[in-house]
DNA sequence: GGGCGTTTGTTATAGACGATTACAATTCCC
DNA sequence: GGGAATTGTAATCGTCTATAACAAACGCCC
């Protein structure tokens, strides 16, 4: 029925007995155990709605930045144009997005959110908030604005 | 010439004077970005070596845990058992694992590092620490520690 | 000890995702 | 104006991983 259906990703377990050796001193390491472990809290909270992470971010930032050109989007969720423009493609069939000619530059189009794209990523990101909260409850709220803090730190 | 050439994974820039509306408030995004940074420290410290992110965990584990089985392998990794087998195949035509019959069980092999293989873990343990440090230089030692804990935390 | 469900490795197949390349239209800059 | 650069588009390829099906070996239970 629909063209693609997000999998949830196998999570990565810690197996109890074994020795991981660097692994655990390794932020690489570390940070993608957490990382696919609050992918399953996105992909709890997106559940049949056909939406991939780099689909939500997409919409989230198409809907603040009304108006962005394709190969902007592309940068920001860090793929080449051609899988921007797939993306695009994917959300203009679904009704969520619109291309409009711009009057300055005849090249790029604008990225804007239709009304059902309006409501549609308001409901998610308030789906998605709650998850990733749930998800990481075993953080006070001190414990993860900290987080938050060093992780932007990191990415300079 | 190699069968298998890892590739750069393009990063995910912040685009000055973009909205990122909800995305910085959560850890989902925050973790896939840092996890993206930490990647091309990673990339950077195999360059030319045909090592994987999932081919450096899967060395690492077999060296610390010499004998475990291929499912073990899989259930680790966080990919399916035909996954870990593809995996082994590849390390097994390079010399750097191999499988031993189990005398206790018929059905699973048990893994091994090759001395090859040793060597070469030990050589990659070096590189990957030395460019995880580097990459998260930003971080001060007491930082990053307060890092690792609240990832090792928030995964349980 | 016989039988049945489970686990393991194996193979083949399919799908998702993104990179790469090439091309045409447009814009920018000197 | 004219050449370099940018944008969208299309076609193709490679990599990774899941899924399903199968055979062999194991464990359990009576």
């Amino acid at each position: 029925m629909s063209p693609h259906r997000p999998r949830a990703l196998a999570p990565i377990v810690r197996v109890p007995g074994l020795d991981y050796d660097v692994l655990d001193e390794l932020l690489g390491y570390s940070l993608r155990r957490a990382q696919v472990a609050m992918f399953g809290a996105f992909h709890e909270a997106t559940r049949g709605m056909d939406i991939t992470p780099p689909r939500f971010t997409a919409l989230v930032i198409i809907g603040a930045n009304p108006g962005l050109s394709q190969s902007v989007l592309g940068r920001v969720l860090g793929i080449a144009r051609s899988g921007a423009m797939v993306l695009t493609d994917w959300f203009e069939a679904q009704g969520l997005v619109e291309r409009k000619r711009r009057p300055n530059d005849g090249r790029a189009w604008g990225l804007h959110l239709t009304r059902r794209g309006e409501q549609r990523v308001a409901s998610l990101k308030a789906r998605v908030r709650r998850h990733d909260l749930q998800r990481a409850r075993r953080l006070s709220a001190e414990e993860r604005r900290v987080l938050l803090r060093l992780l932007e730190k990191l990415c300079g």
